[in-house]
DNA sequence: AAGTTCATTCATTTTAAATTGAACATTGAT
DNA sequence: ATCAATGTTCAATTTAAAATGAATGAACTT
């Protein structure tokens, strides 16, 4: 094995402790800790690196590595590294907070802003059906309230990211 | 046991739907589903409830209830009902999203933050003691591009309070 | 086409988080 | 003071989520 294909096998103390920060980063919005190792290290890294590489210098298996870039680029926080480096795929990290954000709320929260919408929906169908009455009314409040709030979440998201966006 | 104490024990489909509703809410912010389910019956009730009420209509233990009251306390989410009514305490929920939101954001996400920063604080340190050469400046320009992230999320936490509070 | 390299899938195992419930306060009533 | 009612704590258990790694597939090489 070659000098400079040689795979490096520990990790600095340096870069640890940015990969223990981006854990506890990604467990704070839900994500596995393993997102935020493989971000992590890519982060730190001033070169591009392989599936392998995150294997072989976090110490996780193939499975997890697999599985977490592939959630890692629906997020839209890696991208392949298109250079000319053989057959194996390279990754580098995006690291501008505006796609990072952009890529979090359209992957992981307009779907459950979404499907929450379609039960309230629901919700209201049933209280439709039910007979009016004092307690119908006061759940109709309560739906209606549960509206504004739905109503306000999807206002506020573009106000996010058009203000991380610069 | 006289009628208008008596303890309703199931909850009606429509009660069902509101609370599996907001446990779809709360996992989306990482809180316990017990939390949810709490908050959801408190929420879709008009009348307010005791732990022990909140134990045997939602068919948790004694020990979730009163953790999941203390959380929802803590949060600004549930507040004591204050009406002679005996020792017993009961509870009502706040359902002004602003209050929600704000306590949310004091309890969960600004500890978070306030870490982060202190270990960005030690990376930097960390940094500063290194030789100076390219791989320094690289970490160096990294840990300047957290803190400009950091800096964001903190001014951008009081906009999303200020636009949800009307 | 047979061998090699690399990445993905998914049934199983492991780990972390949430829940339980018995024991322990605490408070109020008699 | 004793008892009964109510609430909390925390070690043990259960449940849910994440990680593993062997099997599989896909793509290149000769």
């Amino acid at each position: 094995m070659s000098a400079e294909v040689e795979a490096k096998t520990g990790l600095s103390e340096f870069e640890a402790q940015v990969i223990g920060f981006f854990c506890d980063g990604v467990r704070m919005l839900g994500l596995p800790k393993s997102i935020g190792e493989i971000y992590g290290l890519l982060y730190v890294s001033q070169e591009v690196l392989s599936l392998d590489d995150l294997v072989s210098r976090l110490g996780i298996s193939k499975g997890s590595a697999s599985q977490g870039l592939r959630l890692l680029r629906e997020l839209g926080a890696v991208r392949e590294f298109d250079g000319v480096v053989g057959r194996r795929v390279y990754y580098e990290p995006d690291v501008e907070l505006k796609r990072l954000v952009g890529g979090f709320i359209k992957e992981q929260v307009r779907p459950h802003l979404a499907s929450g919408e379609e039960k309230l929906a629901k919700l209201k169908a049933m209280v439709g059906e039910m007979p009016g009455n004092a307690k119908s009314d006061f759940y109709a409040g309560r739906l209606e309230r549960l509206g504004r709030w739905s109503k306000r979440a999807r206002i506020l998201l573009p106000i996010i990211q058009k203000f991380l966006g610069r």
